[in-house]
DNA sequence: AGAATCATACCGACCGGTCGGTATTAATAG
DNA sequence: CTATTAATACCGACCGGTCGGTATGATTCT
């Protein structure tokens, strides 16, 4: 039943789970690819073996990251459903990145700190989030076609629920215990779904 | 008219303006003492008679920030008048934000980063956090027994407006030609408000 | 003068990354 | 199946360089 991974993957995915734990904890600029040996229990020979360059293994991760995200938004797109309910239902996509995340939280912030100083990274982050904002524009635009939604600026709005959804996660990370983050996206976006729906003639 | 500040203030405040720059720039791990000195002209034996550590520069940044925020906030607070306006006018102070940011809008990533790694950061931080949160808690609460707003729940919809502000800078900092972001965060809250405002009956 | 301010030289620790060598596994041959 | 070879995976000492921070001497102000 387990995929039973010879000794080199094995490896691999111990450094690549390490990774997160550290930077998590600690920021990625500020560990030390000796923290990541360490919390992965493997040499430093092992890791430059697998990784050619520390910051190579920051984009496995972040492209691992962006991957997963992409996988449970093409779930979502499947569901065919009313527009109205389709945003609703992103809202608990978010409440599963709440939980996957676990502790893991901060390295969201770090993906998007790192993107706004490499250009490597940034060049990873910025074509998805231009192509969820584009999603959720002609899914805006549609609503509104089909008579569901009033007619506001798509564009607009898409940005504006990227916003909560991002704005929620990072007062997630900085109190965690401050409130129910998952249940509070979802409450969130419902009041703006609210108000850009079209009320019944 | 000037201050006239003696050497040691001009070089302090040198030093401060060149650590926005490089901490915009490269983060605040991977700025080096000595790349602030650089910017700012000036010597490592000057730095650390100005700064004990290279932190507490940090942190001194950081309160001069959420010192400037606060004047602004307490100025809209000072405009007495009524609760969704004061919730528009909150909206035009964080397109003052934006303008005041200049090309420094990274550092307050850095802020949030820092917090979630540093002790010391995160008491400083928290605090104003969580007093922003019941300004605007207590604000809709006031909206809602003065019938201007409708019974929502103040601490959510609080966090919610919270959510919008960061999320919109957030992606202001990631992509900073994608949208008029002043513009984009004065209509976003505008929405939300709308949708909470009771109707005239 | 003497106290405050700044410059220079310097320190040990640690950084990302390399390298020569050693296990471990896979491939091949007999 | 075993013996031998080849390839892969791994180890840990080590490198040049940079880090935050210090010690000390020069300069500037009062």
């Amino acid at each position: 039943m387990s995929p039973m991974q010879n000794r080199s993957q094995q490896t691999h995915q111990k450094i690549l789970d390490a990774a997160l734990v550290v930077f998590a904890r600690d920021g990625y600029a500020a560990s030390s690819v000796n923290d990541i040996c360490a919390e992965a229990g493997v040499s430093k020979g092992a890791f430059f073996h697998h990784f050619p360059t520390k910051q190579t293994l920051f984009l496995e991760l972040l492209e691992t990251w962006l991957a997963t995200l992409d996988l449970q938004m093409e779930a979502i797109r499947q569901e065919y459903q009313a527009v109205p309910q389709a945003l609703i239902h992103m809202a608990e996509l978010m409440g599963n990145v709440y939980q996957a995340a676990g502790g893991y939280l901060p390295v969201f912030l770090e993906f998007w700190t790192q993107a706004s100083h490499d250009l490597a990274v940034w060049q990873v982050v910025i074509a998805p989030y231009h192509r969820y904002q584009g999603y959720f524009t002609s899914l805006i635009q549609q609503g509104i076609q089909g008579g569901t939604l009033k007619p506001v600026d798509p564009a607009l709005v898409s940005r504006t629920l990227l916003a909560l959804a991002i704005g929620l996660l990072l007062q997630g990370v900085l109190d965690p215990e401050g409130a129910d983050w998952a249940n509070q996206t979802r409450q969130s976006i419902e009041l703006l779904v609210i108000s850009i729906q079209q009320e019944a003639a």
